[in-house]
DNA sequence: TTCGTCATGTAATGGGTTACATGATTAC
DNA sequence: GTAATCATGTAACCCATTACATGACGAA
């Protein structure tokens, strides 16, 4: 999950790990973050990997005293060809995992980069797991409601109006995307 | 956080694993489920420190082969003193734990059973948090809009209008609780 | 007798967090 | 020269998940 994020951003621009972090924020925004502290060790294994690799090209600023102190100073990461191609992978991904809760934002930030068939496959994911979800919370209310108190309501009633929300939402979402290509299948089945 | 549902679950009455698992998704409602490989261990570790303990009180059942296959049936568990002890203790919890995402719906669960005043700082609490993630987002998407693909913005958008509707439902609640009971400090400073 | 669902549990793993430690750079 | 903030990193832990294994019990 970070992973993707990190190989999103990293797309784009090289970066370094603070800059990174502000970047998350700003693209996920108000519904995720992430710390240094798994922020850090991720990035050590990506590069372990091969996914990206310390960018000298932008020179590592003052020339003063460079390698004297064993290297303290932003180290700028970019993305190598593996990393593009693992992140074309994990972009084409429209699997369970791509709509849950905290994966789905991640992959609706970097729709723009995303075939259009994932993209509706996506949404499409996102909003069944969403209605099953409420479908299975509005018929356990109904069976309970007598017996729940008025805080414990209220919390299922807000609930389902989120998810209410969120369904609405996507299915504006859908059917843009269906319009920007009247072509490919009209629901599958 | 389990820990704190399954101490409000039996405080009502004495249960077992699987159906307090069910009862749990019909208290919690759409936002937060546990699969059982979180709830039997954490029975576990509350039994071993002696929150709760199995209750023979209901007879285990059928008497025809009670114990000769080393138990297979249901373990009903019930509150000990030491655990209405603890359940009272986190429920007076109002800090900072008890305003993240996943804790809170849990803590407003079982508001019935919380002190007055602990509920007003806990809705005050998590609406202050909402609105310090608010704005931040806010002010980060105001300087980098123009930057920001359709996605991304969307996405943000999104996000900033459901915390927003929760920011509201919590003015809400929070003036409910108010007008139960005017006395109290009005705003705390 | 076999299927579904009730019921309990374990092992391996995942994916993060907090707290801490350290140092460089910038603004006053 | 000192405080804030930029910047990197580690260690200990937390709280859950998935996948798996097992078995009882009722209904078709």
């Amino acid at each position: 999950m970070l992973e993707l994020a990190v190989l999103g951003l990293l797309h784009e621009a090289p970066l370094h790990g603070y800059e990174l972090r502000q970047r998350l924020k700003a693209t996920l925004g108000a519904f995720r973050a992430f710390s240094y502290g798994s922020l850090y060790p991720t990035l050590r294994r990506m590069k372990d990997a091969g996914w990206i690799a310390e960018d000298e090209g932008d020179a590592t600023v003052v020339a003063g005293a460079p390698a004297l102190t064993g290297r303290r100073g932003k180290v700028v990461y970019k993305l190598t060809a593996e990393g593009k191609e693992r992140f074309t992978e994990l972009l084409a991904e429209a699997g369970p995992s791509s709509w849950e809760d905290e994966t789905f934002g991640v992959h609706f930030a970097f729709f723009s980069k995303t075939d259009p068939d994932v993209r509706v496959r996506i949404l499409e994911g996102r909003r069944s797991r969403l209605e099953e979800r409420r479908e299975g919370a509005r018929s356990r209310l109904a069976r309970t409601r007598g017996r729940l108190d008025s805080y414990t309501l209220q919390l299922q009633e807000h609930g389902l109006d989120s998810v209410d929300r969120e369904v609405r939402w996507l299915t504006e979402l859908i059917e843009t995307e269906r319009k920007k290509r009247p072509d490919a299948h009209t629901e599958p089945r």
